[in-house]
DNA sequence: TCATTGATTGGCCGATCGGTCGATTTCAAG
DNA sequence: CTTGAAATCGACCGATCGGCCAATCAATGA
C-alpha cells in the first residue's frame, strides 16, 4: 500500500484545525468566505478584518495559521499588510484573494511574501486547493495568472551562454554592468586602459553590439552576469 | 458541496478520471509512483515512459490529461520533453518531480511550461495536492523552492516607481536601454541633442547614477522599461 | 495671480569612448 | 614545432559624453 509511504502528515485529520483569519472589506464577500471556509472540516475561522491595519494587529494578536487576504483594502492595502505580517511572522501563511490581474500587482504580492494567489470569481474548490497548498508552505497560483508569472521568470533564465566570452572578457563585462569606466576597470583589474579597450572590443564583437551600453543590456538580458 | 480540503478526492465526483502518464527512469520510483497515483480514486495511470523521447511519443499518442515528469532522464531530459509536449499540447498538464533544486533548473522547468514543481522525498500528500493544482491549470511549487522562485521575480518587480521619472525622461531612458546614442535619441524623438542631454541629466540625478550605462542597468533592474 | 514644474533649446569644454592600426607573451592543441 | 587563441600593452583620432552655465514657454496648482 503505497499510501503508507506518506510520512508523518497524513492530511487534515492528523493536524488540529487550521486557524484562519479573513481580511476582506466587502461585507458580502467576507460573509461568503467565512461561510465557505467554516464549512471546511479541516479549518476554522478565528477572526475577520476589514482593512490592512486591522489585519496586521489581528494577525499578531490571534496568531492564525493562515490569512486569507484581499488586496484592495482601505487605508493600507493587502500587499503592504502581507509584507508586514510576513516580516513579523514568517511562518504565517497568506493566501491572497483578489480580482485584480495586473502583472505588477501579482508580482508585488508574491514578492511581499504571499504563498498563494487566487482570483475572485474562480471556483471555491480552487480556493480550497490554494489553502491546502499554503498550509504546507507550498505556492499556489491561479490558472489565469500562472503562465504569466512564470513568463516573468525568463529574464533570469540562462546558464547556457549563448555567446562564449573569455573569462577575462567576463570580468570586464561585469564591471561595465556596474557602471565602471574604462580607467576604473583598468585599475580595478590591474590592467592598462588599452587592455580594457581590447577586451571591450572583443565583447562588443561577440555580442554584436556597438557600445558599452548595449553590452551591459545584453549582459543583463542574457544573464551573463 | 463537500468542502474537504484533501485534494485528491475533492474533484472525483464531478470530473471523469484524470488520465495520467508517468515519466520516470528509475524502476523503483516508477513503481512507487504508479502505486500511489493509481490508489487515488480520481485518476488512473494510463502509461509509463523511461526517457524523454518515449515521453513525447507516448504523450502525443495516449493524450493523457496530465504527465508526471522526472527531470533526470536518459537521452532527452524532462525539461526538453516538457517543452515539446507543451508546444504540441498546451492543455496537457505537466507535474515536474525531481530531486534537483538548482535555481536554474527550476526556472528552466517552469519556463518550459511545467505547471507544478515537486521535490522528491516530500510527502505523497504534497504530490496529490500538486496534481490537484495542475489539473485545473493552476501552478504548484514545493515549499522548499517556492520562496526562491518568487525571489527571482524581484528583478522585474517595480509597479511603484521608486523613482518618479517624467514621461519624457522615460522615453529617453527606453532609447538609452536600446543602446541609442544621444544624437540618435534626438532624431528619434524629434528633439535637439541638448534636450536629450538635459533629460539624461535629470534621469541620472533621479536614479543617483553617474552615466548612461548605470542608468540603463538601473532601468533594467528596477523594471522601468 | 504667482510659483512651480516639465519640456524645450543653446553653447562650451575637458574627459572618455570607440575604431583602427599595431605589438608581445603565454599556453594549449594540433 | 607550429598554429591559434587569449591576454597583455601602445598610439592615434574623431565622435560622443557628461558637467556646467543660462534661457523660453506652457500647464498645473497653490
Amino acid at each position: 500500500m503505497p499510501n503508507d509511504l506518506a510520512p508523518a502528515e497524513s492530511a487534515s485529520h492528523v493536524h488540529p484545525l487550521l486557524r484562519v483569519l479573513i481580511v476582506e472589506d466587502d461585507p458580502v464577500m467576507q460573509l461568503g468566505l467565512e461561510q465557505f471556509l467554516d464549512d471546511c472540516d479541516s479549518l476554522e475561522v478565528i477572526g475577520r478584518a476589514e482593512d490592512g491595519y486591522a489585519a496586521i494587529t489581528l494577525a499578531l494578536e490571534l496568531e492564525p495559521d493562515l490569512v486569507v487576504m484581499d488586496i484592495g483594502l482601505p487605508q493600507l492595502d493587502g500587499i503592504a499588510a502581507t509584507q508586514q505580517i510576513k516580516q513579523k511572522s514568517p511562518d504565517m501563511r497568506v493566501v491572497v484573494l483578489t480580482s485584480h490581474m495586473d502583472d505588477v500587482e501579482i508580482v508585488a504580492a508574491l514578492a511581499s511574501g504571499a504563498d498563494a494567489y487566487c482570483i475572485k470569481g474562480a471556483s471555491l474548490e480552487q480556493l480550497a486547493v490554494a489553502v491546502s497548498c499554503a498550509r504546507t508552505g507550498a505556492a499556489y497560483l491561479d490558472p489565469q495568472i500562472a503562465r504569466r508569472v512564470f513568463n516573468h521568470l525568463q529574464c533570469t533564465h540562462s546558464s547556457a551562454p549563448v555567446v562564449p566570452l573569455s573569462p577575462r572578457e567576463l570580468d570586464v563585462l561585469k564591471l561595465i554592468v556596474e557602471g565602471k569606466s574604462n580607467p576604473e576597470i583598468a585599475s580595478e583589474l590591474f590592467l592598462s586602459i588599452s587592455t580594457v579597450k581590447t577586451h571591450l572590443r572583443g565583447i562588443m564583437n561577440k555580442l554584436s553590439v556597438d557600445d558599452r551600453v548595449q553590452a551591459a543590456v545584453a549582459a543583463l538580458r542574457n544573464g551573463l552576469v
